[in-house]
DNA sequence: ATTGTTGCAAAGATTTTGCAATCTA
DNA sequence: TAGATTGCAAAATCTTTGCAACAAT
């Protein structure tokens, strides 16, 4: 089953119809799962192929994505709202890089906060569930440039 | 020199006036130091004594605040952007405890990622200036809750 | 006195909602 | 066919801005 048939059937499994409108935000999801986009992103890449596509629809669907647990919500720090796609190998262990120069998003694919998190079970009793990891600071083609220029 | 007062010169060093409505949303935000309020809190909280301040100047002392480093701006998961006294004691480290069952936030103060900026830094070679940490789960208080109810 | 600052109201930006028309199952 | 879903426009939120009056240095 191809990952986008297996999203298909979580919706149909929480009663939700399939529309064109729906699919076509999910196929676009999966195009450009590396990134994370806003709503107004996803909105203008459909509008490429669905002129008529509302953007009411585009937030409702991504809040049902989000329902359904298919994609992520992520708020970053600057305050700006991005949904990203939920995939089984990326799972909870996904952090950030922000570069402060060039504003890109850099995603990192392990986890390291396992001892943390037992650490911070014992000394303040919280149980976690989730975490949420951001290093802010410069990139490393940001770096280079850097170098390049003196 | 008092908390207030180091604060009041940074803001004539900067260029800024003192004026009332300054000076009063400083007091307000070392009173509630433990909290992290949204900019309408602490208008409301402001209004109490100042009836006639506006939310206007509120945003605007909130953002020259920011600018001079003697609040930080925080957006966490739920979107809502909230303004937090810098204090010298606790810099940089500073991380958040979310209860996903109250809502509260706790902050804690000790460096946990010491040892994984490092790594960072050398696996993506990205230089680590600032980062964000929140863990969401559930407190000590609603966990105590909980066994009470069984 | 000069320049920054204020409060107000209007404008922006982003997201949500009411509703009649339309589609999916 | 029945109920969910859509697009549109209006509303709701939150934040910023223009401007004349005002206040801090």
């Amino acid at each position: 089953m191809s990952e986008l048939e297996s999203i298909e059937a979580s919706l149909r499994k929480a009663g939700f119809k399939l529309t064109p409108q729906r699919r076509a935000t999910v196929e676009l999801l999966l195009k450009y799962q590396t990134q994370h986009l806003t709503a107004e992103e996803i909105y203008a890449l459909l509008k490429q192929n669905h002129p008529n596509v509302g953007l009411a629809t585009v937030y409702r669907t991504l809040d049902m994505l989000t329902d359904v647990q298919v994609v992520n919500k992520i708020i970053f720090e600057d305050g700006m709202v991005r949904f990203d796609l939920k995939t089984q190998d990326h799972g909870h262990f996904h952090h950030h890089l922000i570069c402060n120069i060039c504003g890109r998003v850099q995603e990192i694919h392990e986890d390291l906060l396992v001892d943390i998190e037992k650490e911070i079970k014992q000394k303040y009793r919280f149980e976690v569930a989730d975490h949420r990891l951001t290093f802010l600071g410069i990139c490393d083609r940001c770096r280079q440039k850097r170098i390049d220029k003196n």
